[in-house]
DNA sequence: TATTATCTTCACAAAGTTGTGAAATCAGTG
DNA sequence: CACTGATTTCACAACTTTGTGAAGATAATA
């Protein structure tokens, strides 16, 4: 073998393991292998047919995994004028937006607490126990965006540090 | 249909609605339908059959779930001196434990991340785009156990003024 | 407007997950 | 130490999810 194909060998076994990890986080299986490729990717770009071939999918598949990375934010889909193909990149800022759904979902959290007090009674036991689950999403759904910030005023002074523009 | 039966009947909805939005966010769904159960249980506690009867399912599957919720530390396992049967209650501190729980996943991303660097190569595009995700991944695993302070002392605090021991 | 490359949709098959019933195991009690 | 109630284990069936192939839609060229 090749030094290169070993490279792409452990390349492609990487792929796999960083998206076993998605996939046990919750997303769909062929969504985090499309992103994992991604991200592995220098350029961080792939034209639909270029992750079928590397992920040995059909189309189909690929089309389905973009469809669920898009809305959230953690891919792009592009375009280049006179190009029949689509292509996709990672999102720049792709822990903002992987931020921005836990952001959502912990309101989603909120309410259903809120729901749940007005059915058992604010005064039960029970209730009070929701009440605390209602408030500790609260708690980080305010403090997630302040943590956020810090974390992108970091990243910006390294990148300034290392001379990135 | 007596008060207490629709009580109970908006009671078990709501538990279904709990267990739904935990097991989208990954959890096993009956390990989701027991830990909602008893979230809405005033005591906090329920026997496996008592569970088992609540959920109407079958004592297996409790069985199941349990073994799934107790490593995580989300429930605990009780038996009543004298009494053959276990019962289970919702733990006191459960979100520490859920966020005991981010902390470790956290620092499984650090290490897949790192895993990555060595595969790529640190100087190449993609192998700097995986070192982003690796200290976005150490900034929150070092941030997180603070802000879970935070909400720690703000509880207590409320408690006090509340007057529960 | 016809042609062709590319992508999407949809019915279905393969694979994976989950809960059941029955048998086995475990732990109190007489 | 046998009895009994409770829980666990395990093979299997029901149900879900996931990816495919083929047909249909879309968009760039001629």
């Amino acid at each position: 073998m090749t030094r290169e194909a070993k490279r792409d060998d452990a390349l492609l076994q990487f792929v796999e393991k960083l998206a076993l990890g998605l996939a046990n986080m919750g997303w769909q299986r062929m969504a985090a292998r499309v992103f994992a490729a991604l991200m592995v990717t220098d350029s961080g770009r792939l034209t639909a047919g270029e992750l079928a071939e590397l992920l040995s999918v059909s189309p189909a598949a690929i089309s389905g995994a973009v469809r669920y990375l898009e809305p959230l934010g953690l891919i792009a889909r592009e375009r280049v004028p006179g190009d029949r193909r689509d292509s996709y990149r990672v999102v720049d800022d792709m822990w903002y937006a992987s931020f921005l759904k836990q952001d959502r979902m912990l309101k989603l959290w909120v309410d259903t607490a809120s729901e749940g007090i007005d059915v058992l009674g604010a005064s039960t036991p029970a209730g009070k126990r929701l009440a605390e689950m209602r408030d500790f999403f609260e708690f980080f759904a305010e403090e997630l965006p302040l943590l956020f910030e810090r974390w992108h005023a970091r990243r910006l002074k390294a990148q300034y540090a290392d001379g990135v523009d």
